[in-house]
DNA sequence: TTATTTATTGAATATTCATTCAATATTAAA
DNA sequence: TTTAATATTGAATGAATATTCAATAAATAA
């Protein structure tokens, strides 16, 4: 098959590119130095991201898909379960154990294209609400907030996965690192906490809207 | 003085460094690039910035000090009021009024040097310490928050800002972005009341950690 | 005023950039 | 096997890159 060492050749462009990007900087990869990590002529890079534009796409589409990726694991751990226990779907959340497999430098500067972009500001919405709406099936299977509203608290879980994520990405030391971290877990758990109050009072004694 | 000069022409370097990068993204951004918008010979530019480096810098100076200025008047009308209105406090802290004074591509793509430039790193996380300490002094400033944990609070309160302001760059259509906002904003009141609640009832019913 | 420092200019550097092209090798279809 | 399509190579392109340098102009200090 033809289509198969087309595909896999992009595959290896696109990856070349992502560990190039990873150690020095999206803003220091070109299609030269691509080809020369791959051992291949920069005409042949070209042949198959035919501008630098399709080069950076391509890697958007690598890196949003490693994204979803990092969720995976966590989510196939507890569709299995019958019920959500908060913790271990919070403590989940927060596992930054990607780490190794993910780089937020490049994560960061593709997602800087978003402003420029629309088309890539549509892929990496279409992602973040996709997650969303999984962690919101995932609440549906805990039968008591299936009764709340599960949509509503997936987001606000999320602001603050994504805040945090943000916020702890400028943390050196380990100790700080972890102290914040248990600090938004906990902002989780009052989250699922005060939903699930909600509901078994049946009405919120707090202004939580909807 | 000989001092003003050179002040004053690095000032208008950066600043036009930063309108191009806003027009062109960082990424295309050079020195002779910056000399043909500013009129003047590259070398001219090299002369106070001797290399890209220092001018990048000088760029993410600019542009956590313009990020400071955001919540400047926030914080000038708030600091005036012997009381803080959780819901004026709220909506200010989320005004995106600043939007037309502040570039988010240009924002993140300086951002994501903080993963390979450890002094960048810092600069970064000092200027979100302060901001953090800023808005705790302002919740001080409340009789009934001021027996509280406002630290906390402050850092509850900008994982949410934070984590918006990253999520809502991805929305384009103005009423999904003004109901997302909503949202948000109803995330952090009721983190405020919820505080309150816990102050006032001597002990929180929520695991509320500190 | 003279001497010295700084500001500014414009030309020059070697290097890297994305991209093109023609030639050849390999694979799949007829 | 012949034909057609694709894969791969290597050389070449001009434009843009960061940076250097020597010369001149302007400002400051003596």
């Amino acid at each position: 098959m033809k289509n198969t060492i087309r595909k896999e050749r992009k595959k290896e462009i696109i990856s070349g590119m992502y560990e190039l990007s990873r150690r020095e900087g999206l803003e220091n990869v070109s299609i030269a130095k691509i080809g020369k990590h791959l051992g291949m002529p920069p005409s042949l890079v070209m042949h198959y991201f035919p501008n630098k534009r399709l080069l950076i796409l391509g890697l958007i589409d690598h890196i949003l898909h490693q994204y979803q990726l990092i969720y995976k694991p966590i989510i196939n751990k507890l569709e299995n379960n019958p019920r959500v226990d908060p913790e271990s779907l919070v403590d989940r959340l927060f596992s930054r154990e990607w780490n190794l497999l993910f780089d937020d430098g490049v994560f960061f500067s593709c997602y800087a294209f978003i402003f420029r972009d629309p088309s890539i500001k549509k892929e990496y919405k279409n992602l973040h609400v996709k997650l969303r709406v999984t962690l919101k099936n995932l609440l549906d299977k805990d039968e008591v907030l299936v009764n709340g509203n599960t949509g509503l608290l997936a987001e606000k879980i999320f602001v603050v996965i994504e805040g945090a994520y943000y916020y702890l990405s400028m943390m050196d030391e380990a100790k700080e690192y972890d102290q914040k971290l248990e600090l938004f877990k906990n902002q989780v758990y009052d989250l699922i906490y005060a939903e699930i109050n909600r509901i078994q009072s049946g009405k919120g004694m707090y202004s939580s809207g909807g």
